[in-house]
DNA sequence: GCGACAG
DNA sequence: ATCTTGTCGC
């Protein structure tokens, strides 16, 4: 899979002002509401999107059902040194049917609100490898929860003009509509646009904090932060990663992206 | 100057 | 992100 915009292809080697403005170009492109052309209800295992039939003792995962589930991919990454190992992998209901991925030369540091400059050519080395399409792809960080509303999420969405969503563990800017402390599995609340995000009213949603995972009565599981990538709505882009959560913090996608980058990783060192 | 800050 | 053993609890 390839750029569809190669103009947005984040570069290493620009100054930080140009890289601000190419954010704010990926910002003007990205795209809001949804603009996907499978069922958000197909999404997710098969348990849970009933694509499987029961009968009696057993579930059968039917060949329609499944063949009609999207392509869900997951991107995460591990590093080693100066290395990215940069890994896509692309399920259809449970079944994994591709995974991909690239380790190549990191050229600058992590800083907040430039991660795509860091991580985004490692990850578009890993699609060029990969053969099949998505219908959607969630990422490990934040999309419109953004200074500029174009987080890693949504530059590489954007650039590859592919549905994304962004799952960060934690908060980057913009501020919870309640206190996320302490709530329920299955909570969620409004990440409202303050003065540190351009482009946006203030109080304008830009994505949710979300209790994906909690243990009864013990607050010790931080809530996750969803927000949309390109070509998902603020609520819907919650409401697929709500549906690929099967009963752990990270959605099922991110998770094993993440074992995944480990594997790569280790047979790099050893 | 101080605090905040995805991975 | 990464460096790292055991340990408390369902």
């Amino acid at each position: 899979m390839k750029p569809a915009r190669p103009e947005f292809v984040p570069d290493a080697s620009a100054t930080r002002e140009e890289m601000e403005a190419l954010q704010r170009d990926v910002a003007a492109d990205a795209t809001w509401s949804d603009d996907f052309d499978f069922d958000p209800g197909t999404v997710g295992s098969d348990r849970t999107t009933g694509s499987g039939v029961a009968t009696g003792q057993r579930t059968l995962s039917t060949d329609h059902g499944a063949a009609s589930a999207p392509l869900v991919a997951g991107v995460d990454q591990a590093f080693l040194d100066d290395r990215a190992v940069s890994v896509v992998v692309v399920r259809r209901g449970d079944t994994v049917v591709e995974r991909a991925h690239a380790v190549t030369d990191l050229e600058i540091p992590y800083i907040p609100g430039l991660l795509a400059f860091r991580e985004g050519g490692p990850i578009l080395a890993a699609f060029a490898e990969l053969t099949c399409e998505p219908d959607l792809v969630v990422f490990d960080g934040s999309g419109r929860i953004h200074y500029r509303q174009a987080g890693l999420a949504t530059h590489i969405g954007v650039t590859l003009d592919v549905p994304s969503v962004g799952v960060a563990k934690g908060l980057l800017c913009g501020t919870p509509e309640t206190g996320v402390d302490g709530r329920p599995e299955g909570w969620r609340t409004p990440i409202l646009a303050d003065d540190d995000v351009e482009n946006a009213a203030p109080g304008t949603k830009i994505g949710h904090a979300f209790q994906s995972r909690q243990y009864d009565s013990r607050p010790i599981v931080n809530p996750i932060y969803v927000s949309p990538g390109h070509r998902v709505r603020v609520d819907t882009a919650t409401d697929l990663v709500e549906r690929l959560c099967a009963g752990y913090k990270l959605p099922e996608p991110t998770r094993l992206a993440d074992a995944h980058a480990d594997e790569v990783k280790r047979g790099l060192s050893e």
